[in-house]
DNA sequence: TGATAAGTTGAAATCGATTGCATTTATTAA
DNA sequence: TTAATAAATGCAATCGATTTCAACTTATCA
């Protein structure tokens, strides 16, 4: 192994004191500019490059950023991941990313993992039903700020980044309303979650501000996995009178419905509407094209990593300011699979 | 800030030496087995948690593995890292990950940074059109493993692991001939990467073999997004005789254009064939079903790691072995967009 | 011209875990 | 029982950058 070129090295190297050498490569004001230079140009000469283990082991700060999402390759959480590298390059800080594959055990493991690693701060999309947060509080502990994306926990401390889910659905079920629906069917996923759980509170205030009935029947939790259609068209067809209004919590399991229809000649939207969740690629591919809730992913990525580095900047100076809950705006994409008359008025 | 509790505390908790606390938290065989369960409790009792930062400056490793893809959001890219992160979150080593957005600047310095963070080792997908790698010198100097996959430098010593993108190509054409395509146009990416480059050296090969004629002007470079169809449609229709067959280096630009075809009534496939490339979920979603070579991203994504980290343990015992490329299977999976021939011979 | 302030630089301790070598303790053989 | 060997533990140096405090220069002003 070669060795390392150190500040001592560069010390020696133009008859300084490795103080000096460390305060001219870190910006220090109290060293001449000549002296700098002259550092500088050793520095690089001499092909140097500084030790973070050594510098963080002093300044206890490793500039890097955990960030744990259920799944890497899903279109949404990897333009959340987009986002927010971005931003965390920009801010010179690096990103640490594991998934938990929705598994709280490994969830608590990655958790672990990050804390070992000491970064800066978390980011987490939660995985499990549930809202242990035991596996957090190391974090909590040391003050090191932990900030939740999309799936927040209910009822704690932290700073959420999330769309409004209820208002969402909310608007698209009066959307369906507004287009003649009488019966629609909301298929979503686990409702211990809280985005799911939000947006069915959207679907029943919609309904009730209609006047329609609430039927727990018209409401199931599916996978929403791409070959979910089948299962869930099936479903819906063994339901008396057949639902003409489909709202499904994902763009991928709205378009395998899409397919399962077409597949049985049920007609979209006229027989049935059909709305989906997210503004994926494929809302836009599949035939007809799907109406949507656009879910602005990359720029959640943004705001939350921008906010979590606020709060460590913040942290130095201490100004700990605390947000609760950081709502970005989502909005309705009207598109055929649920337009039935040809002029509308906009749904506002 | 709360004191750190360290090795030495716990030494003089259980009234033993740091160096035997040390040797016992990591599993050291001389260190006799009560002693050892005595500091792991007191250690758990105290809530020590090892201090990576000297651990790392003594052992000058990070079990950390860098990774820079050209684009955190892209189906492919997504999955890739999918699969990196499951091997390298079961062989204990952390993933450091940042997006070049294409540009050679960018990897550039995204490649400083983590050299800087001093990765153990790093994958890359390449983004430039170039083949520099000078930004790559540092890791070889050191001999940190560098480890290309599927966009992979011509005429280097690094290891890579790619598809046959030539052989895929190869296949795709020579299945559009074997539906009776009589001109077949292939619309890629840019020529200068390497994926591309082999591509379009299957669709000669193809065609020579089958007698066909090469026309510079059957093939043209796209940027393959979500909007291509449209223009790859017209300028596709301009020529003459009308092309019948269509060979599209990516599913998403694959089924834009199939949107195009069917918004100007021309028939898929008898009118005109369709293959795309990479096997996303858009191509088993559009309407007819893509025609697609199944690209293994997220096996890519395993095998390239795996590589890596034993490389890294190979390392560990001087044993270093150099394999230059690992190309794994890809296949064509043949849908209803190309399937012009009820029964059909299987294409080999 | 001397004194005070301002600007530069350095010595040495520190961050916490690891490790080569030395030392102590336990075990075995004679 | 004692020497020889093996096993367990400890000492102290080390990894390299940072930082406190002190010292030393140079500029500034009365």
């Amino acid at each position: 192994m070669k060795k390392e070129i150190t500040i001592y090295d560069i010390a020696s190297d133009v008859g300084l004191s490795p103080t000096t050498v460390s305060r001219a490569l870190s910006n220090h004001p109290r060293v001449r500019e000549i002296t700098r230079k002259k550092i500088i140009e050793s520095a690089r000469s001499l092909g140097y490059q500084s030790n973070i283990f050594a510098s963080n082991l002093r300044k206890k700060r490793t500039n890097s950023i955990g960030v744990i999402v259920p799944r890497l390759n899903s279109p949404f959480q990897s333009s959340v991941l987009a986002g927010m590298e971005k931003i965390a390059t920009q801010a010179g800080y690096s990103l640490i990313i594991s998934q938990s594959m929705e598994s709280l055990e490994k969830e608590i493991s990655n958790s672990k993992a990050m804390f070992n690693s000491r970064v800066d701060g978390l980011l987490v999309s939660k995985a499990g039903t549930t809202d242990v947060l035991d596996h957090f509080e190391p974090f909590f502990k040391k003050e090191i700020p932990v900030l939740f994306f999309d799936r927040v926990p209910e009822n704690n401390q932290c700073t959420g980044v999330v769309i409004n889910n209820t208002q969402a659905i909310y608007d698209a079920t009066a959307h369906l309303i507004k287009m003649g629906c009488k019966r629609i069917v909301h298929v979503l996923g686990n409702l211990q979650i809280n985005v799911y759980a939000d947006r069915l509170k959207g679907y029943k205030y919609a309904l009730m501000d209609h006047g329609f009935q609430f039927n727990p029947e018209d409401v199931f939790s599916h996978n929403l996995g791409e070959d979910s259609g089948e299962q869930i068209i099936e479903l819906l067809l063994k339901r008396q009178p057949r639902p003409d209004g489909l709202l499904v919590s994902n763009d991928t399991s709205a378009a395998s419905c899409l397919i399962a229809l077409k597949k049985r000649h049920i007609d979209v939207p006229s027989e049935m509407a059909v709305v989906g969740f997210n503004n994926d690629l494929i809302s836009r591919m599949v035939e007809p094209n799907l109406t949507t809730i656009n879910y602005p992913s990359y720029h959640m990525g943004e705001v939350a990593m921008k906010n979590l580095i606020n709060h460590l900047h913040e942290e130095q100076h201490k100004i700990l300011q605390k947000t609760n809950t950081i709502t970005l705006r989502s909005e309705l994409i009207i598109r055929a699979s649920s337009l039935r008359i040809r002029e509308t008025t906009p749904v506002q």
